[in-house]
DNA sequence: GGTGCTATCTATAACAT
DNA sequence: TATGTTATAGATAGCAC
């Protein structure tokens, strides 16, 4: 969805790296929103950065998301 | 994204808001799953239909969705 | 109640600042 | 490096089965 094709694996450059970061999270958060007003649905999305900053989105209830969280730590 | 712009409010309509629910649920899970390969990052997406089935992405491990699901079921 | 088509809208890759 | 712009790839709304 830009100015060429793009393939899926993992991006080299840590700037480039970093901006589709930025950009597909965002992106990703949006739609996740905007299906569960569409459809009625409950859905949640987490994001952990590998610096281990999370980004959230929840139709329900932040519990769900801080559940989540409490559960990877204990990995 | 479509033949028209579509307004972001529940679908009224019951097929539409299933086909709609079925294409964009599809659509998130790809991104969820292209984000993390592209960007190294982890990430998970839980979507439950108001009948609620369970659809689901995630980059680590099923236990965290499992978990979540059983955080839910406790509501 | 899905599935496939395709016109159109949207997200975003590369670039600019 | 973070933010803004624009050309283009990609997602999907409305139809037709």
């Amino acid at each position: 969805m830009g100015r060429k094709k793009v393939e899926i694996k993992r991006i080299g450059d840590k700037n480039s790296r970093q901006v589709t970061f930025s950009k597909r999270r965002k992106g990703l958060l949006k739609k996740a929103k905007e299906l569960s007003i569409l459809c009625d649905a409950d859905v949640a999305v987490v994001v952990f950065s590998n610096r281990g900053r999370l980004y959230d989105f929840s139709s329900t209830n932040r519990f769900l998301i801080k559940s989540l969280h409490i559960v990877r730590s204990s990995f």
